[in-house]
DNA sequence: AGCCCCTAATTGCATAGGCAATTAGACAGG
DNA sequence: CCTGTCTAATTGCCTATGCAATTAGGGGCT
């Protein structure tokens, strides 16, 4: 069910325009996790009141984050959050079972080593971590069909997300385990193409130095780091696609 | 300078919300070339009137359209329509200038083969095309201060760009070139890893069989194809980086 | 229970009008 | 010529109001 809002919960900034104010304000709260997916907004109507501006310029600010994506509004029903939208193209990366039933595969995977504690010099020069830091590094398996489909390294961020402590990761992975379990409002992606190192290429069953694609994620929620990963595509078998026009995403 | 505009050029379609019709109209005359980037967009006043919509209304249009990024609007100086972002990360890899001059290297490029006619058996599979098509097709080594950047093989689609036929893109890089002399709306960029094929290696100097990035792009305007190219960048040398939110770029 | 209809809540869209902010261009004065 | 000032064109924003479209939920009937 849809849960209820409280309405003093929306506070303006008394900077910029006041639809831009009542904008980031409920941006804000959805995005802090203050009113989580499936949470109802509260009408025009209210709003207004709250906020003493008039209806348009509710809707004005409304409208703008439905088209965004981050609200949903049916006529009479009202306004509810969003749930990030599962058939986006990024989604497909973020979980790996997702993309891989997707293909129509049968997907596992395993665990190869979980460790918790500071970084070593290598992992902190690898994914650009502080020494100090409390992390878990994760290595993982994931398969289609049987078949190796993708190695997985990753690193979360402890500070950031304390409960992966007590979480094994043993049935389900970290990816998916992070979607539920944490907040992110930045991902950063860089693709390369690198040769596969020996021990890579005999997880992946493909040939020492044979062509992998290479993605690397890191996200973080409000400037603090959430978790960062390396995700190693056996060669070419894997292609990443995107459509967009001149102006930006179609 | 700014071009004029022929205000009876905006026509509504009658079909759905008017604020959304006047955006379809200005939009499509954008997109289909009768305004050309530079062109100055009549006032808000000017469509009142001839359209017989209101001001709020004309004005959500062009809001939205300046939110997208098609038009850039000024107070007293009135709108205008944009160029297509220069400083977008794709236009990094739509013109590989561009691309190569942002790293700080000095660009140059040979044109190393250019045939005019239909496409062999090899090159309509590799690249989608119908074996009667007329195309040029093209092969080029970029570099960056003297050293192999990228290599790059393109179909331009003469049915689309007659204007090709003359070019010898001894001068301007076929991207570049097309850039100013054909209009495209939609994109397709795929992105994955190969091994360097002996041919390939030895152009890009690198050795057969190392891992290299391959970026497919194709374009088109209005469903008519425009051009598809290959690219394909020596190894580990390059990254390609995207930054968004759950929701969407940020 | 099930079905139908009605009402009212809620968003969608448009209009009319007004004031604010910016600034191109005209104009005056040196 | 240059420089400052004024004016008016243009967009930005807000309010107030009304009607339309959708539909959840209630009430009544079978």
């Amino acid at each position: 069910m849809t849960q209820e809002t409280r309405l003093d919960a929306v506070k303006l900034d008394g900077s910029g325009p006041i639809y831009d104010q009542i904008r980031r304000a409920v941006r804000d709260l959805i995005l802090n996790g203050t009113w989580p997916p499936g949470t109802s907004v509260p009408p025009e109507h209210a709003l207004m009141e709250q906020l003493g501006a008039s209806r348009m310029t509710v809707h004005r600010a409304l409208v703008q984050l439905a088209r965004e994506g981050l609200i949903t509004r049916r006529r009479r029903s009202g306004t509810i959050v969003a749930s990030p939208p599962a058939s986006h193209a990024m989604l497909d990366i973020l979980s790996i079972p997702a993309e891989v039933e997707k293909l129509g595969r049968r997907y596992d995977y395993t665990v190869l080593s979980r460790a918790n504690g500071r970084p070593t010099a290598e992992l902190s020069l690898r994914f650009g971590l502080k020494r100090g830091e409390k992390i878990i590094h994760l290595v993982a398996l994931h398969r289609a069909d049987g078949k190796p489909h993708v190695l997985e390294e990753r690193v979360i961020h402890l500070a950031t997300v304390p409960a992966a402590a007590q979480e094994t990761f043993e049935t389900t992975p970290p990816g998916d385990w992070l979607l539920g379990h944490s907040l992110w409002s930045q991902a950063e992606h860089a693709i390369s193409a690198i040769p596969a190192e020996p021990d890579d290429a005999q997880l992946l069953d493909i040939k020492p130095g044979e062509a992998c694609l290479l993605i690397e994620r890191k996200t973080w929620n409000q400037d603090a780091p959430v978790t960062a990963v390396r995700l190693l595509y056996p060669g070419n078998r894997h292609r990443f696609i995107g459509r967009f026009g001149p102006y930006g995403e179609v």
